[in-house]
DNA sequence: CTTGTATGACTACGTACGTAATCTAAGGTC
DNA sequence: GACCTTAGATTACGTACGTAGTCATACAAG
């Protein structure tokens, strides 16, 4: 089972893999200082995510409450080996360097894939 | 400037970032084996990317020889920061985790990253 | 009960994408 | 010189996407 969700409808999932249940207006609400959208431009998304299978909706009222029917991890996992082996051949060195670019990457960010790489050598 | 390529036309630029320039003929003949698209798709995409920017042209007798316009290093820097910031706020460790599943690094990606990242605390 | 309001459902519409077929022109073949 | 082959140019067409407007309906207000 492929998902594809597109990079608008993401916004919208990000928001609710952020907080959930929450309903369409608490939606827009979270996203308005983000994107300059109307709200019938998110409900629209909401409804195309709830075709997909990436959300359930729930009745709350004479509203629907809407949570992720996937997890963040269990979306983002493929989505970035597929990403990587797009870009990359599957090698994630290239990409940990494009990162690093700019000072993209933090000492926290540095010291904390240290420690993920040490785990993994054992 | 903002270049969209999508990803069947993401196929077509590994080859002639790999390799250039190429006539669409040899291209053709590159992607045979990897995906199972008619000529007439691959000259569609080579001619979307030209109209693009994302190759150039040179003619060659009667046919056209391709060559990136654009590294891929140029491309996938921005591309990798964009992708991370949309999945995971701009954070590098979650990705390097989720390219850690399912065993996708090797100890030589290892040893590579751990030196890239060497070189970045100081 | 009538009317306004909020909410989801349905419809819209231009652009990009995946995937190709057809048209046209330039060279090569007999 | 008539015809075939080959390369690019043009056209096609269904689906997804970004972005939203309109319709219908259920409840709230008066």
């Amino acid at each position: 089972m492929k998902l594809k969700i597109s990079q608008s409808e993401l916004e919208v999932m990000n928001v609710l893999w952020q907080e959930a249940p929450l309903g369409a207006a608490e939606v827009v609400t979270r996203l308005e200082p983000l994107k300059d959208w109307s709200d019938r431009t998110i409900k629209t998304l909401l409804s195309r995510l709830v075709e997909k299978g990436a959300l359930t909706t729930e009745p709350d009222g004479r509203r629907y409450l809407y949570t992720p029917a996937i997890t963040r991890d269990s979306y983002a996992g493929p989505a970035t080996r597929n990403f990587a082996a797009r870009l990359f051949g599957g090698r994630a060195a290239p990409l940990v360097a494009h990162l690093a670019e700019g000072d993209g990457l933090s000492d926290a960010d540095i010291a904390e894939i240290e420690a993920l790489l040490e785990k993994l050598k054992k």
